[in-house]
RNA sequence: GGCGGCAUAGCCAAGUGGCUAAGGCAACGGUCUGCAAAAUCGUCAUCCCCAGUUCGACUCUGGGUGCCGCCUCCA
């Protein structure tokens, strides 16, 4: 969690540390007739509490017809909607005493126990996956409005979409999901972060997976990865297959985040190196205004995949900028770098993304990649020297000689005002 | 079978009852560059199908198709 910049809980509850207020819980539902007791269980008394179904959008009276028409109901509830807020011991299971005998609590009661001990009867936002919807939220909110009143609870739900791989389902040959873990192995995580944030938390993402063959290195389509046999003829195993995967989304989120680090670099570099105009002017136009269409999207439902577009126009006038000072003056110049590098200060510490220093991120990218391919990097430190040198003297043959070498290698060079830098093709 | 959600360019993905339907990737064409890369500029969609509502719908309604989720002691 940390290495995906996630803050980490203030609070993690145990049910069984909240037995007592969950019997307390229930009690109140009994009292109030909103659940009954048979034979040591409690079920809600799903008819009795108007709001039911309000979440999920489901026609209650249609649901009391179809219930049950798949499953067996148990025959000592009023109806197959009641669901359990207590069920009674069984043989070989904890249990707890309570006014009903001894028992355990109900699959969606410690929710609402537990967020009314350490949030209230009401908090602001309630999240989870979008399968939680029905029932489990559902019976939520009949619980704790069931107890607390109906302007309790949680005032805004959010329900987040699911992540696949490869589409619809994963292959057999290469397993059914890749952990965190394994994924941050291979990418920076704050590549994966900002992957994440490109798309809307209500959407599904799908992480696009290719796969190429260790034997002749061809990318192999949906089939042969299913099979795990190449064009070439060679079949290869689970393992060897998985240790091939490589996330093209992933990859292209990372080259934006390079894209936005080193324009963010290249800003940094050029204020430190001019001086701040005594007089303030009015920037242009897309820096102008960054920050205020940031935050429109980000307050319009967390926005993300609409917040990090209106990034795109800043980004390039800066990159404008910092190329040539032609056609502003140069306070425009230097005003406008200076607030995009402050608004971006305030975008990463909105999304945690941009928000590391930018030469340890472009360098520590690089580093990885270069140990990954087992690049003799001292070889093109060398190279690289030797190519200055062969610049200077106006070489432009031995320059390009040396350039060749270094493709082959997978490194390219970029000559700027500054010097030569490299990076991989 | 029932209920809910989604369907936007080659790919990813925002968005709106009427103004040029964001942005990214890819592609193509410029600028820049000794070469190149990077950067930058430009080109690239009428919004799953059918029928309605409306002066006008991609955006609303109904139907269809496809995909996802739930209806299964998993919270």
């Amino acid at each position: 969690m940390a290495a995906l910049n996630l803050l980490e809980p203030d609070v993690t509850p145990r049910v069984s540390d909240h037995i007592p207020q969950i019997i307390e819980l229930v009690q109140s539902l009994v009292d109030k007739e909103l659940a009954y007791a048979v034979d040591g269980d409690v079920y809600y008394r799903v008819k009795a509490f108007g709001g039911y179904g309000k979440l999920s959008k489901r026609n209650i009276d249609e649901m009391f017809e179809s219930a049950g028409s798949r499953i067996d109901v148990d025959e000592r509830k009023e109806t197959p909607l009641d669901f359990a807020l207590w069920k009674a011991a069984k043989p070989g299971e904890p249990s707890w005493d309570s006014p009903w005998g001894a028992g355990r609590p109900g699959w969606h009661i410690e929710c609402s126990a537990m967020s009314s001990t350490h949030l209230g009867d009401c908090f602001d936002i309630h999240g989870g996956g979008r399968d939680l919807i029905f029932p489990h939220h559902e019976n939520e909110i009949a619980q704790s409005q069931g107890a607390h009143g109906e302007d309790t609870f949680s005032k805004y739900w959010v329900h987040n979409g699911f992540i696949d791989f490869a589409g619809e389902k994963m292959y057999k040959s290469l397993g059914n999901f890749f952990t965190t873990r394994e994924i941050i192995n291979l990418y920076d995580p704050e590549s994966v972060r900002y992957f994440l944030l490109t798309v809307h938390y209500r959407s599904g993402l799908n992480f696009e997976v290719a796969v190429s063959c260790p034997a002749c290195g061809a990318d192999l389509d949906k089939a042969r990865q299913e099979s795990g046999t190449c064009a070439c003829g060679v079949t290869t195993g689970r393992e060897a297959l998985r240790q091939r995967v490589r996330f093209p989304g992933l990859e292209e989120a990372d080259d934006r985040l390079a894209y936005v680090y080193k324009t963010l670099q290249a800003a940094r570099i050029f204020l430190a190196g001019a001086k701040r105009p005594a007089a303030e002017e009015p920037v242009l136009e897309h820096v102008a205004t960054l920050l205020a269409d940031f935050e429109a999207h980000m307050s319009n439902d967390f926005n993300t995949s609409g917040a990090l577009g209106v990034l795109s126009k800043p980004l390039a006038e800066a990159n404008t900028l910092l190329a040539s000072g032609k056609g502003v003056s140069k306070a425009v110049r230097y005003l406008t770098l200076e607030k995009f590098v402050a608004d971006m200060a305030v975008v990463a510490e909105i999304l945690g993304c941009f928000g590391q220093d930018a030469d340890t991120w472009l360098r520590g990218r690089r580093d990885q990649k270069a140990a990954r391919l087992g690049l003799d990097r001292d070889r093109v430190e060398q190279l690289v020297a030797d190519r200055v040198a062969a610049r200077s003297a106006k070489d432009w043959e031995g320059a390009d000689r040396i350039r060749a070498e270094l493709t082959e290698l997978g490194v390219n060079v970029q000559d700027g005002p500054d010097g030569s830098q490299w990076s991989f093709l």
